[in-house]
Order: structure tokens, then C-alpha cells, then sequence
DNA sequence: ACTACTTCGTTCGATTTTCGGCAAAAGGGG
DNA sequence: CCCCTTTTGCCGAAAATCGAACGAAGTAGT
């Protein structure tokens, strides 16, 4: 009930930085926490700080993650960007670059590019590729999780089934996190900026519309790891507008950025695709607004059911289209208020998301620190042996 | 990682039915298993059968939960009934009874009539009082679940608020579970039907409609408790059907059993409430079986939406409606497998209830077993000292 | 500056938990 | 009837954990 892990995982979450604190914490006795956090140290994970404010007596050591040692890789794929970024293990962005990128080009070459940006980062900020503890990477299609591979992406031609993971597995001898996108958004805002909402969804208004699934605090991929999938929901009143799966009155045939950018053009306002709209909109194009708004109602129309059915504690709208989220919000938020019950609606936030560009790239950085930290790991790396001690001699000193 | 809870729990699985067994499936020494079972023997709530088959050597001796020492109470509180029901802690329905009591009548009056009904069931089983451990109660409208008091509960006036547990737990000094009934139906339904869908909804679609949501085995009950309210989630080209919340186009107010027989009685077919048109479909009514599977294609509307959202494994609907679940189910079926993505409705099965009757008592009755039975509840309980032991002398003979 | 007091971290023997081997128990098969 | 297999109980050894004592490192008061 409170192993080393769980120590790692109080330290973790700032609930207690000194060995006091944690035998307090704990119930454990303090020097059964000193050996705990004598393993952590040695394994690497943990460092002292220098002394803390003295409460009356010796003030205490002050325990933290050792961020110098331990960080990881975030990547964000989408279909026409890569950004990649280096985090440290307690979640903070050391560095980051975004490049275009078409994942059209297939699995290999993007591998390969994913990979020299890594080094890049590193570099950048003088970090040894062995502080590399995990990776974790978004793509824009259908993953399953288990194995980090691609199950038949719609704009990823040449992906199907590739094992993303093996590709640094191998080189890298790290674990590789592969997800969807939009779930990689959802942690990231869930970690980053809702600690306090377990239950939370990340709605992506891009080309497309996706929707992510915080569930009690972890990520919610569904029976085949296809939820989320709203964009094809089927809204009223649209008439028969085609969407690209097949079917009719979608809600990403509708309302997706690239649906409104046609809108807008049939209205006589010229708009290539999503990006363009936010555009018009921000250079205060009146009609342009008008239907973001629109669509922002039709959205909140398909969320209003979900919220009834769902009953999140916060709702997060990102992608391009939330680069606009005034006028969109304000649609989103006038169905939901008034369609869903007051129960599931008084105390539920609808915010845009605050993480901007490097949004996926920080929650997959997530997703891998989440991995590495996650206690039965931390038990199973310690019950194993010490990894790369402090003086780099694997059977060290023990005195 | 391998607390006495821990190794109650694989035998209350039924992963490992004796301390061999036990021994290899943790990885325990067979001395430390023997101990951990000890403990839980002398707590009552693991008996030796007699020995099992021998596999060529020395035969094993079984061990299994005390059904005879341990049971629990399920309470299934509609509208117009009431169901109690005795379980042993194995799950296994003892027995069971319903009578007809308005929910109207208000709190005391209902409680008292559990308790008479629990007092039967026990001497009609011949179990002494001692023997239940626990109280699982299912409420027709909303629940704290935290504290067990319904809020704001539409159809229970006099309920808000209502300590619920307290009675019990003054009387009996046990736990008391109380749940909305439609969640407690979902937990039945997973637990004794449906072990393997980790995700799993349970539509009750009675008068009402609504929906039990099994998110990781678990029951997910939203920020506010109010997740699985789908019955007030808007419908299109409904028209404007008012609904008894307000709004117009309900699921519930288009497709529900009283809305459904008010269509019905309008089409020149007179039933009273949906046990009527329920009636009608099995005596051969063609208006109403087109009917019910109209109703089936709205509700299979809704899901659809749903299944795209959550991706669950199975669907199980139950309800009233449910008893005609040809017609009912195949509406439902034919607009989900249309609307839905291929991925969400490959694996998804869509079946009807086949808890019956007692469903919902089960469902409570379980939510009590998984309480008392889950490994940190038995941990603490073995780490305050013995229970009941078996020869009812506290400090008894530890040599 | 010195002393009393508080809190923190470590050391070390005592205690409890867990392990591992051995032998007895209990059955099957030749 | 003897040998083999598997299970279980027992017991000493090993490991983990605890708890008390002590030194360290600060604050507060005189």
C-alpha cells in the first residue's frame, strides 16, 4: 500500500516534499521513507534540493524529481505539421520545434524526422540522449493503444499498421506511447490546466472534429479505442450534405472548419479552409463571425447530448477553429445551457483551451511522463535493479 | 501488491480456488498464503470446501466465499413496487420478493417496509441478522452518491435529501449503498451478464428513459452524478413534444412507454402506459409492434450518437419496453449499425436484459458485495482485527 | 553568545512479515 | 503395496519494517 511508487507518486504531486512530510503522509515510519527515498535517489528519479524554510527546528531537505536526469519526448503529428518537443519529468517544456511536415509521406521518412528533431532538442538544451526515459506521440487517426499502431487512418496513407513503436523501441530502448491526437489533447489539458476535473472532454474543431475522453482521470478510449469519434454524429436539420465517410448530415460535414470555409465561400466570402475563417473573423468579417457562431450551436447541439449522457465536469474546445472561440464558444455554450439539464450544467466550465500550438506535443510529453511515474512501474524498475546510478557503476558502492 | 484483499479477490473470481493455486497466480510464498487465508477464515468470510479433484497427486482443498455467514440486501425502488432481495456474497439470489408500495408515500414509510421485507427474507432463509454486511438500495431518480440522499428527485416527493443510510446503518450498523436504479441495473447487468465488456450501457426503457453507464468495469456516475440522463437528450423532427422538464423533443417525451401508449391511444389504439402497448405487441397488434420499433429507430438515433461518442462494448436494454425486445431492438439495432462507424459496431452487441424481474434488486445487491468485497475494504477490515470469528470469542485462541 | 526547544534525518537493535525448504498428508498408478 | 505427484503445515532463515535514541541544524529567548 505504499511503495516505493506510491512515495514517487506523493513527491510527484507536490504533496509532500521532505521525508517528514512523507512518513506523516504515509503513516510509514520515517526511516522506512529514508530507504524509499534513498532507492529513488539512487535510482535516479529523485534529487535534493537544498534546505527548505525551517518551521521552528532543522529545516528539512527538500525532495524533487530529478529533471535533469529524466525527461522525455512529446511529438504532435498532423497531417501537414510535426512539432516535437522535449519535456522534463515534471511536465515542464524545455524546448520545442514545429515543422511542415505531410504524413502523407508515410511512416519512415516521418520516423526519421521525428527522430532528428529529438536529437536536435537535446542538443539545443545539452541533455544526453540517455535522459530520454519515453516517448509519446499523437497521430491524426485511429490507434490502438496496446500496440501503437495506426488501424486503418482515413489521411494516413501507408500507416496502416505500422509499428510506430518499434522504430525507437529500438534505438532508443525507451517505451514508445502512441495515441490519437485529440486523446493526447485531452490529457494534456486534463494534467496541465484541470487537475480538478476527473471527468473531462477535449473538443477539436479543425478540418475535422474530434473529441477526447477524460474518464475518473484517465483516458477513455472505448471498447475498439474508437471513442471519441463525434464527428460523425449525425445532426438534425442539415439536409443531406455529404461527409467523407459515407454517410450524411455528419457533424464534421457541417460544422469542421473545412464544411464552414465551403459555407463561407458559397456566401460569396472567398476561404480556402479553416485557417481562413479564423482570419476573416479576426480581421472582424462580420458574416464570417456570424458563422462561427452558427456552427459553434450546431456543435453545442451534439454536446448537449453528450453532456446529458456524459455529464463532464468541464468541457476544453481547441483545435484551429478555437482560435475563434469567442463567437464559437458563445454558440457551443447558448445550446448546451439551454438543452442539457441544469443538474449536469450548473457546475460545468466550457473554456477554450489554453495550451496552444504545442498543445499535442505537451500531452503526449504527458502521456510518456504518465507512463514512466505511474507507481507499479516505479515498483517493477526498482524490484529489478538500480538503472543508471548517480556514477554510472551499475553494481556501486553499497559500502 | 498482495494484500489479503488482494487474494480474496482471486477467489471470489473464482481465478484460484485453492491456497496452491493462490500461491502460483500471485507469486507468494505457499507459507504466506496459507497465513493470508487463515486470516481471512477466521474473519469469516472464506470456508474450506472439501477437497477438490487431485491431479495426481495430493488432492487440493478448496476454498470458496462464506455464503452461508455473508449476505447482503438488494433494494429495487420504482415508482410503484418495491423488490427486496437476499443475496449470499457470492451473488447467488436467495430470495426475493415484490410487493406494490407508491414511492409517493414519502421515506419513513418506505423504509420501514424494507426493513419488514429484509426481516422476512431472513427468516424465510433461516440467516441470522449478523449474516448481512451490507445494504445496496436502487432510487428512481437521482443520488448523492457520496452521502446516498436523492436530489431533487422528480418523481419522489419528500425524498430530498433523505438520509437514506442512516436508517439502516442505525439499525443493523452495516453499510448502505444507494444508487440511482438505472445505475444499479448497469452494474447487475455487468456484473452477471456481461463480465468481459469493460464498457457497457444499460437503457432502462420504461415510462422513462435512461441509461447506466460501465466505463472500466466501473460504474461512471459524471461530475454531478447525473451522467446517463439521456432521456431529456433532444430528438429531431420530433416536432414540438413537450416534455415534463420543459423543454420540448425529449427522447423520452417522443419515445418513452407513456409516450408511446398516448400515440398509440391517439392512432385509435387505447393503452394506458406502456405495460398496455406492451400487451398489445405480444397479442398480435401489427400498429403496435411498427410502433415500438419506430420508437426503437429513435432511440437507436440517440445511441448511435452515443456509440460514436463512447464506444462501448455491449449495449443491454432493459425497461419495460425491453419485454418486447424483437420489435424494440431491431429498431434500434438498424439505425445504430447505420449511422455508427464501422470500428464502434463491429464488436458492439446489442441485447436485451436478461436479469428480468429482479434485475434491479440483483444490480443493488451487487453494488453491496462489490463494496464490502473490494480488497482495501477487506484489508482495513483484517487490519482493525477479527470480525465475527467463527466461535464468537474476540480474543480467541491464536495458538 | 549561550541555552532551551523544535524539527529533521540517520542509525541500529527489535519486531513483524515473508520466504524457502522439508516432511507429513493424501491420493493415483503400476 | 510401493513409488510418484501434489498439497499443506511447520519452522528456521532472511528481509522488511518499525521505533526509540541520537546527532544535526535551525529558531527563540535571555
Amino acid at each position: 500500500m505504499n511503495s516505493p511508487g506510491d512515495v514517487l507518486d506523493l513527491i510527484n504531486r507536490g504533496d509532500a516534499g521532505t521525508r517528514a512530510e512523507l512518513a506523516r503522509r504515509t503513516g510509514m515510519a520515517r526511516s522506512t521513507i529514508a530507504q524509499r527515498v534513498d532507492a529513488l535517489i539512487e535510482y535516479g528519479l529523485v534529487e535534493e534540493s537544498e534546505s527548505g524554510e525551517s518551521t521552528g527546528g532543522r529545516p528539512p531537505r527538500v525532495l524533487r524529481l530529478n529533471t535533469e536526469r529524466n525527461c522525455v519526448i512529446g511529438a504532435d503529428l498532423g497531417a501537414t505539421h510535426c512539432r516535437v518537443a522535449l519535456l522534463d519529468i515534471g511536465g515542464t517544456l524545455l524546448a520545442s520545434r514545429e515543422d511542415p511536415l505531410l504524413i502523407t509521406e508515410g511512416p519512415l521518412p516521418v520516423m526519421e524526422h521525428i527522430d532528428a528533431r529529438m536529437h536536435e532538442l537535446l542538443a539545443e538544451t545539452g541533455r544526453p540522449i540517455e535522459a530520454v526515459k519515453a516517448i509519446g506521440i499523437g497521430v491524426p487517426g485511429p490507434v490502438e493503444f496496446a500496440t501503437g499502431r495506426p488501424v486503418n487512418p482515413p489521411i494516413m496513407p501507408g500507416w496502416h499498421e505500422y509499428p510506430i513503436p518499434e522504430y525507437f523501441r529500438d534505438r532508443y530502448d525507451v517505451e514508445v506511447l502512441v495515441d490519437n491526437d485529440v486523446n493526447v489533447l485531452a490529457l494534456g489539458e486534463h494534467r496541465f490546466a484541470h487537475t480538478d476535473a476527473d471527468h473531462l472532454l477535449f473538443v477539436k474543431v479543425g478540418t475535422g472534429i474530434g473529441c477526447g475522453i477524460i474518464a475518473d482521470g484517465r483516458l477513455h478510449r472505448g471498447a475498439q479505442g474508437s471513442a471519441g469519434d463525434i464527428g460523425h454524429i449525425r445532426v438534425p436539420g442539415s439536409g443531406d450534405v455529404l461527409c467523407r465517410c459515407g454517410n450524411t448530415g455528419c457533424l464534421e460535414a457541417v460544422a469542421g472548419g473545412a464544411a464552414l470555409a465551403a459555407r463561407l465561400t458559397a456566401a460569396g466570402i472567398p476561404a480556402a479552409d479553416g485557417r481562413a475563417v479564423v482570419e476573416l473573423v479576426n480581421s472582424g468579417n462580420a458574416e464570417a463571425g456570424r458563422m462561427v457562431r452558427d456552427v459553434g450551436r450546431i456543435i453545442g447541439d451534439v454536446l448537449a447530448g453528450i453532456v446529458n449522457f456524459y455529464n463532464p465536469g468541464a468541457i476544453v474546445v481547441g483545435g484551429v477553429m478555437a482560435q475563434v472561440h469567442e463567437p464559437l464558444l458563445a454558440g457551443v455554450r447558448e445550446v448546451i445551457y439551454q438543452r442539457s439539464l441544469p443538474l449536469a450544467t450548473h457546475l460545468l466550465t466550457v473554456v477554450p483551451s489554453g495550451a496552444g500550438e504545442e498543445g499535442g506535443a505537451l500531452g503526449a510529453g504527458r502521456l510518456a511522463i504518465d507512463h514512466i511515474l505511474a507507481p507499479d512501474q516505479i515498483n517493477r524498475a526498482l524490484a529489478k535493479g538500480p538503472g543508471v546510478p548517480s556514477s554510472a557503476k551499475p553494481p556501486a558502492a553499497t559500502r
